[in-house]
DNA sequence: CTAGGACTTCGAGCGCGCTCGAAGTCAAAC
DNA sequence: GTTTGACTTCGAGCGCGCTCGAAGTCCTAG
């Protein structure tokens, strides 16, 4: 198989981007690309760069937990144009928040669990 | 209805832990009380301020993203007495260990969502 | 005595985010 | 020409963590 560097079939997209094929195709469905995926074989799809960037921000929002509806929306403001960043910062602002505050309580709740794994100090076999 | 100190109805306790009465049962029906819940009436729960601790540490557990199944395991060693308290401890630290490293993870990508936002920025409406 | 309401059990259903498998196409290697 | 295998679409299935609803019981107030 030779790699061009041109564009990338989608299994060395997957073995980019960590995701699965199956996600990927599943991601395009649901309307997360950017731009219809490019096409060779007049079937097979092939990734840009400009994909690869793409699937990596998606795959950032996904890991704070933005759900794949909120991340669809985002795409949909992206597509429709510069007039649309002041909502774009806005969404990205309001999701940052609500990651701030499970962040805080994720770790005050980790702070109760240490207090507990500090009760069982001294009990090692 | 008059509130006893002594004792609380599912609906109490789900007021007094933020969790559903649907939630109380299904977390019971799936093993994870520590002992079974005094009935009142023949057929009625109770709960205990034993009991309100103790789903205030599984709700601690679930809040970090414990999966039930691993909460389930804890609360066996639990039962299972103090011998098993060195077993508690590593499943705890393994838990930190991986909560922690996700944790790492979200701030990581929510670092370039907010290198995404301060792109918008000068574009507000 | 009756009505209301809070509880009970049980099994089914749901939303999410994938994940899988069947059946087909196509291009290149032999 | 045949085989291989990487791809395609499509719809179904799955694991998780609840969530819901039906049907029944029991206590309490009026």
């Amino acid at each position: 198989m030779t790699v061009t560097t041109e564009s990338l079939t989608i299994a060395q997209m997957a073995e980019t981007t960590g995701l699965s094929t199956h996600t990927l195709r599943y991601y395009e469905r649901e309307g997360l690309m950017f731009a219809p995926v490019d096409r060779a074989s007049s079937s097979h799809r092939r990734y840009t760069e400009a994909d690869v960037a793409w699937v990596g921000f998606l795959t950032k929002l996904r890991s704070t937990g933005m759900p794949i509806r909120d991340v669809r929306r985002y795409v949909e403001l992206v597509r429709a144009g510069d007039a649309t960043m002041p909502e774009r910062r806005e969404l990205l602002v309001a999701h940052r928040r609500r990651v701030l505050a499970q962040l805080e309580d994720v770790t005050a709740s980790l702070a109760a669990i240490d207090r507990k794994i500090t009760l069982y100090e001294g009990h090692t076999p």
